[in-house]
DNA sequence: CGGCTGATCGTG
DNA sequence: ACGATCAGCCGA
């Protein structure tokens, strides 16, 4: 299978995001190779997203990879104990990334098993914090780039049927109108992914669907 | 729901 | 230098 290039990266996040969902990513360990497709994504827009790190191009150690061209890795620690994996996007001077947000474990689960301590595999790669335990994805992974690297993005398509679904992002409750942009992607009904869709009130209103429940 | 945990970055 | 904040997770 395809390592995916460089020059996949270099569009902006909100187009990018979607179209990372199904790909692989891979990371060699020395205890050996894990591998898990992409089902949950969210794009971050650098310059106009209140809820970036980079919002209005702020530009700190901490977020200097997301200046570069697309196609590194952006890795940071959050709260105190969990790291977050992002995928640096667009053209070098746009500030764009897409965090990664859940993963369908596919090699090495025994390895994703021991990093964390349930076993389950829905719960093993299910949430951004999860999934770099699981991969041994930590700030030491700051700034590789994907194409050269024994972290990468290996191509591959949707499953036939899978449909890709987009909701609001998590967790973002101080980015004021951002808060409600719909930049969250996901494959729809894939069992690993971190957070089911909101209804909304329409959908809350519709009696059909309350009888089915 | 609350506690865990420490890097980060704006402020002074 | 300080301290409020935080793109999470787990167990009750």
């Amino acid at each position: 299978m395809q390592i995916l290039a460089r020059a996949y990266y270099l569009e902006e996040s909100l187009q990018l995001a979607p179209k990372l969902l199904g790909k692989i990513l891979v990371h060699e360990l020395p205890e050996g190779t894990v591998k898990a497709r992409i089902v949950e994504t969210e794009a971050y827009m650098g310059e106009i997203d209140k809820a970036a790190h980079t919002y209005g191009g702020r530009r700190t150690p901490r977020t200097a990879v997301q200046f570069q061209a697309g196609g590194l890795a952006y890795v940071y620690l959050i709260y105190g104990m969990y790291s977050c994996m992002n995928i640096v996007a667009a053209p070098p001077e746009r500030p764009h990334c897409v965090l990664l947000r859940a993963l369908e474990p596919l090699e090495g689960i025994e390895i994703m098993q021991r990093r964390r301590k349930v076993q389950l595999p829905t719960q093993l790669c299910s949430g951004p914090g999860k999934l770099c335990d699981a991969m041994g994805i930590d700030r030491s992974c700051n700034g590789l780039d994907l194409s050269q690297s024994k972290l990468y993005l290996q191509d591959a398509p949707l499953h036939d049927g899978e449909e890709i679904e987009a909701d609001v992002r998590i967790n973002i409750g101080y980015a004021e109108e951002a808060r409600d942009f719909p930049w969250r992607f996901f494959i729809k009904e894939n069992p690993h992914v971190s957070v089911k869709p909101k209804r909304t009130a329409q959908q809350r209103n519709n009696k059909s669907e309350t009888i089915l429940e």
